[in-house]
Formats: C-alpha cells, sequence, structure tokens
DNA sequence: GGATCTATTGACGTAAACGTAAAAGTAAAT
DNA sequence: ATTTACTTTTACGTTTACGTCAATAGATCC
C-alpha cells in the first residue's frame, strides 16, 4: 500500500513538512465512501491537489471534511454546509458585505437554537420513556421471586 | 368554507367535545402542503379518520404531525422518526421486549448529545466569525470620520 | 342548477446525495 | 516484468420525500 503521503513544502512558513492524506485514508478515518469524497470535490466543497492523477488532502482539506460531516450530522444540506463553511474564510469585506454576513449568522444561530431546543424536548421524552421502561422491569422483576 | 370540525364523542370519557382539524387548517398552521399529510398517511405515520371521503385529524394526528416535524428538524428520516414516535406510544411488554426498548433509547440519547454537541462546536464557531465582522464594522466605521 | 370551492385519488416527475459497475491508468511489490 | 492493490473518470441507477398535474366528487353559494 501507499505510504501515508508526507511531502516537504519549502514554500510554508516553517520547515515543518505538511501532511497529506490520500484519499482511502479518509474515507478510513471518516467512514466515508471514495464516491462521496469525490461528490464532495466535484461539488467544489473540497478541493484536493494532484499528484498526477492522483488527489492529495492537505489538512485544511481534512478539516473542510470534518466541517462538511459535522454538517451532516446536523441533518443540513450540502448547500447549508456551503454556506456555513464559506462564513468562516469570507475575507473581511466592504461594509455591506460585513453586515450583510451579520445577518446570515444571526440566521443560521436562530436555526441552530431550534435544534438545540427540539434535541432538549426529545430528550426529556426520551428520559420520561425510559424511565417507565425500568420502573415496569423493576415490577416484573419482584414477580418472580 | 367548511367551517373548524367540532364533532361530538359520546364514547370518550368526559362529556368534552372533540376537536378535529381538516387538512387544510392543519397544512396551515403548520405550514405544510395536503401532499406532505397525505404522504405521511400513506407512509402510516398518520392516520386521519374519515367523513365520508375526507379526513378528519384528531388531536392525537396533530401532536403526532408536530413530532413528525420536529424529527424533520432534526434532520431525522421519517424512518428514525417513526421509530421514536413508535417509543412513545410502545405497550408495556415483556421483559425481552423492555430492555430492547431501553437500549433503542441509550441509542437515540447518545445521536442526540451528539448533535447537541456538534450545535455548541457550530456555534461557537459562529460566534467567533460574527466577533471578527463587528470588530472589523467597528473599525471601519472610525475611518470615515 | 350551474358555478365555485375544497378535497380525493392516481400517477408521473424531481432534487439531493450518493451507490454501483465498467474500463483504464499507475504504482509498489515480488 | 507482472501481478496486486489502488485510483481515476464516466455514467447510469437508487432512495427519500415530497412536487405537480389531471380527473373526479361532494358541498356550498348565488
Amino acid at each position: 500500500m501507499a505510504e501515508a503521503g508526507v511531502v516537504s513544502a519549502e514554500h510554508q512558513r516553517s520547515g515543518a513538512k505538511t501532511r497529506y492524506y490520500t484519499i482511502t485514508e479518509l474515507t478510513r478515518e471518516f467512514d466515508v465512501t471514495t464516491r462521496t469524497l469525490r461528490f464532495y470535490e466535484a461539488e467544489g466543497m473540497l478541493s484536493p491537489l494532484r499528484r498526477g492523477r492522483h488527489r492529495l488532502f492537505s489538512q485544511r482539506e481534512r478539516t473542510r471534511l470534518k466541517l462538511i460531516l459535522r454538517g451532516k450530522r446536523l441533518g443540513l444540506s450540502l448547500a447549508d454546509i456551503r454556506e456555513i463553511i464559506d462564513m468562516y474564510d469570507a475575507e473581511p469585506g466592504e461594509e455591506g458585505q460585513l453586515s450583510y454576513l451579520v445577518e446570515r449568522i444571526a440566521g443560521r444561530r436562530a436555526e441552530l437554537e431550534q435544534k438545540r431546543n427540539d434535541i432538549e424536548l426529545t430528550l426529556a421524552e426520551l428520559n420520561q420513556v425510559e424511565a417507565k421502561c425500568v420502573e415496569r422491569l423493576v415490577q416484573l422483576e419482584g414477580m418472580d421471586e
């Protein structure tokens, strides 16, 4: 098997070597398929380098992948996720851009807080159901003594 | 327009009238389409009564709809939502059933806690981005004085 | 007693997010 | 130099969760 990619990178600030990941390394680490990673690339959410035809994923790409998967766990669409990630590396533009960004952040925050609230409710309900189950189980246990 | 359905229900414990909802009433209240409600019914997630060919949604169905929509907001699939709702009105069965239910609850709980955690992380990041924006905005404001 | 709502049952269409299979390139190991 | 193990591109297929007609049927209003 191809060794984990460690590539020298003189162009980088520190003399440290930059770690690169092959596609299968990432699929193993994050339990996704190659198809998924290529799909994300086709959608412009990842932009791995190429060594010949092969893909090389940098730390940055790996981080972006993490963010994508976190978004997926939250049930966000790729479009939503893209918007959020884009916020992270938005350049400090002019005033209009900035206040528009602040607005969008407020929207996303509201959305997330709603989700958090929904989660609390559901957790509370599940706790109730479980309490009843345990109660009933204790009851049953008392019976066959 | 047909009036909001209030139907006498002698079979119910109290002498109180049971409120029924038409399909369009629900679509308006919850901002979904009739197609969606019929789809949920076809999937067995809702079971409205019939008056002739028309559907009548009871409080119970309305509550189930609420639960479904809450699940959707959390990004759960209908299959997942069904499982959770089914937990709510699971009958206190035998021991095997009960402990299996407790297990599944634990699983769902873990899932939800993961989501909650993901939300906290994302909120924290958004706050950071916003802070930078505001900082930059204040800076810009100071410039045109 | 038409016209107008409102609702119902098909039935085909669609967008998102990949799955899956085929054919071919490439690199490391024997 | 050939297996062997990966990888790549291409392209059609699939599932979920509805959207979007179209045709029909009661109900209601004038």
